[in-house]
Order: structure tokens, then sequence, then C-alpha cells
RNA sequence: GGAGAGGUGGGUGAGUGGUUAAUACCAGCAGACUGUAAAUCUGCCGCUUCGGCUACGUAGGUUCGAAUCCUACCCUCUCCA
């Protein structure tokens, strides 16, 4: 028993309350383990993977877990972290989105172990009744507790009414689901904890509540998400995540290797010594970006990625798999920087100019100064833009 | 319902009739340097057929000229009820 409160309490921010987790996992039964996410946005990115791995820890030790997609709550917008008030989602958006969730989850999780659920199915039976019974459960001045909306209101910038009603229909699923645990990030505590209330007030026993820590996006200072676009998609091509897990700094390195990889602390310090003795930094990034391509793909693909990259270093950076497209320029020829413009490499044709102008633009590793220089028909060449833009056009 | 404050480019935020695509910072992009890292430095950072065009909540108006003045409307915040 002690073992199984070990392996939970590993890479956890908190757990609310410890005691209440260890008399649950002592009783012997199938806990039922909740964690919600919000399909705003159709892609997992390794920043949900930490609290997907801690699910997975309580899969390992036989608990169910109940994967729990907030179509309904999505139509609200979870307002955590937020200092406005998010824009609503249709429900096609919604449904959409959830899918993708679906096909991604299982990369983590045990498939006989989850059941993937929608709270719509619930909440839209609750009706505007059950939605003011709901709501009568909870006052304004709890809720201003949360930081952000207490931040929000201090600093004179708008809280939305709906807003208040997230952390009331998320714990109220945790009614619905009768949830033993609910896992989630830090900045899901406040919604967290409501749950618990909400389950004591509908005379179940509370859920445990833990947390884990929030993980950092490339930048190394947010944290990962889709809109602050400084994540990794879990389905991201193999060679595209290993080269952004490498752009990573060293110092956000050990933090990675911290929440994301299965090795073990003691292997994390002796890379760690390693480094201090002078070993170079990317190559223990290496092992980070190879297991977690590994992990994500197959077995063996992180080092063909290592391989691809190292090679692709050595050949002037060159990538082997350059995508082409052929492009009409017209009896006359196109500008070059029109001819970008029209495949997509930058987003306008100023833009194309200015890059020309900065030296960032190559036509088969040849730097290009003119950005008016005529393409003509019947030609086919490898164009690149920046270091890592590249396009194989044939005119 | 009453009184007041405010809405500026991806974000924060200057600018109150005319050297102005609009100060500054952040983010972003390119180049240099490197380990295709970070940090740093340099440059860029609305669109364009390079003649111009379109922009400061929305729509009108005043003016030779408006983000700046006027009117209406929309939105946000504060206080009072």
């Amino acid at each position: 028993m002690n073992d199984a409160l070990k392996l939970i309490k590993r890479g956890t921010d908190e757990i609310l309350t410890e005691s209440d987790l260890k008399k649950k996992l002592d009783s012997g039964k199938q806990l039922i383990i909740k964690a919600g996410f919000d399909p705003t946005a159709p892609d997992l990115h390794l920043g949900h993977t930490v609290l997907l791995n801690k699910l997975r820890h309580f899969q390992d030790l036989g608990h169910k877990v109940i994967f729990l997609i907030g179509d309904f709550t999505g139509q609200i917008g979870d307002p955590s972290g937020k200092n406005k008030t998010r824009p609503t989602l249709s429900s096609e958006e919604l449904i959409s989105n959830a899918k993708t969730y679906e096909k991604q989850v299982f990369k983590i999780l045990k498939k006989d172990l989850t059941e993937v659920k929608f709270n719509s199915e619930w909440c839209n039976k609750l009706g505007a009744d059950g939605l003011i019974g709901l709501a009568s459960k909870y006052n304004v001045a709890r809720m201003l507790e949360r930081d952000d909306f207490n931040k929000r209101y201090s600093a004179n910038q708008s809280i939305a009414i709906h807003e208040f009603l997230y952390p009331l229909v998320q714990g109220y699923d945790s009614v619905a689901l009768e949830a033993d645990v609910e896992c989630g990030g830090t900045d899901q505590k406040f919604n967290l904890l409501v749950g618990r209330e909400l389950q004591r007030s509908y005379g179940q026993d509370p859920q445990v509540v833990l947390t884990v820590p929030i993980l950092e996006g490339l930048d190394g200072t947010n944290k990962m998400s889709k809109s602050l676009n400084n994540f990794i998609a879990i389905d991201e091509e193999p060679n595209d995540m290993f080269g952004k897990i490498m752009s990573i700094s060293d110092e956000l390195m050990w933090r990675w290797f911290e929440l994301l990889s299965f090795i073990s602390e003691q292997e994390i310090s002796a890379l760690k010594k390693k480094m201090e003795e002078g070993t170079n930094p990317r190559d223990i990034k290496f092992l980070l970006a190879e297991e977690l391509v590994d992990r994500f793909h197959s077995e063996g693909d992180g080092t063909k990625c290592k391989e691809a990259f190292l090679q692709r270093f050595q050949k002037g950076q060159m990538p082997d798999d350059i995508p082409s497209m052929s492009v009409d320029v017209g009896t006359e020829g196109m500008p070059l920087a029109n001819l970008l413009k029209n495949c997509d490499m930058t987003s306008s044709t100023s833009e194309a100019m200015r890059l020309v102008k900065q030296g960032g633009v190559k036509i088969d590793s040849v730097k290009i100064e003119d950005p008016k220089m005529l393409i003509m028909k019947g030609q086919e060449s490898i164009y690149q833009v920046g270091k890592r833009k590249f396009l194989k056009i044939k005119t």
C-alpha cells in the first residue's frame, strides 16, 4: 500500500488531502479517477501528458480513469489563468476537437481502464432549474477568492456572470460521476476544490484533489498552451517534435526531464553530473528528445530523428524530406517575393521583400539579394526562408 | 436610472488638430555568434502591381488637414440608486 501512495505522489504538486487518499486507496475498491479536458483546440500537447502520466499511474494500480471531455463547459470557456473573458465555441467545433482528443489519449492511457465521457450528457439535462439549484450552493465572495477572478475584479476588468458557472459545472461533474479523485494542473486547484465542496453538499464522500505541476512551454517561461503557440503536440511529426525539443534551453531541459521523462531521479542526477563534467548538453538533450519521440511514435523513431538531425547539420542544414509543389508563374515569370507569398512561405509580399533584404532567403543554398528577381517557367529549385522553412518549387 | 473614467497596431501602453504607419516595452521574424540551444548583438516588424492604399471601438460631421474637435451608437470599468 505504501508503494501505491509513493507511485501516486511522484511528480505531484499537491494532494488534498493525503489522508483521504490513503483511506481511499486502502479501501481496496476500484477508484474513479476523473480528469477533465477542455476541447477548445484539437491537439493534445506535451503539457497535457504530465497529467496523463499521472492518470496512467492510477491505472497501473487498477483504478478506472474517466477522461472527461468538457464539451458543455467548453462552451463557457475556462477562465483559469486568463485575464479576459474567453470567446465561446460552437458545438460543431467542440465535437470535432473532442474526437481528435479521443484518438490521442491512448498513446498513454490503457484502453480497458479508461472511459471517455462528455459532460453535456448530464449538464444538458440539468436545465434552468438545476443550474439555479447548483448556483445556489456557492456564493460570490467565495468565487472571488479565486486568484484570477480576484485579480480581474481588483483591476477593474470585466468578469462575465457565466464565468462563475465554470467551476460550478466542473464541480457538478464530480457529483455526477461520483469521482473519488480528480486530477488537474495546479491552475485548476480552485475548480477542483469546488468539486469537493459540491460533492459534500450533495451528500457524497468528497473527492481527493490531486494537482500536477504545469509544464513550461518552448519559451521556458509561460505554461505550454495552444494559444501561446509554445507547445509540442502529441501527434506532431517525429522530426518536428525532435527539433522542437532540441530548441529548448538547457535550463528548461531539466524541468522537462523531471516532468516528462520516465527515467528515474537517480539517472537524472547522474546526467546532471555528466554535464558538469563537460558532456555537451546537446547530447543529453538528445536523450530526452529520443525518449519522447519514441513514446509518441514508435520505438526507434527517436534514434532515426537524431541521425537525421545530425546529418542535416553536417549537410549544411538541408533536410532530406522537403515538401514540394508546383506553381504556374505565367509566361512572364514571377517576382521572387510574390512567389514566396503564393507558396505560403511568407504571409505577405512585404514580408518576403523584407526577408530577402535581410539575407534570409536562399535558392539552392545561394543567398538572394533581389526580391524582384524573376522566376521563370520550367525551373525547379529548393527555396529556403529563414533557418527552418524549405520548399521545393517547380515552375 | 444618475455621475464619472475609458476603448490606439499580436499584447501592455504613449500620443490630445499638421515634421506621423503613429513613442516605448513585450512577443514575433531575419542576420551574426553557437550546440539548428539559451543568452547577447544588429536589423526588421500594416498592405502593395512601389505610383500608392488602408489604419487608432462603429457610423457620420467640422476642417485645407483629425487617433486627436463635434454628434449618434456599441462596448468596458468605477461610484451612487
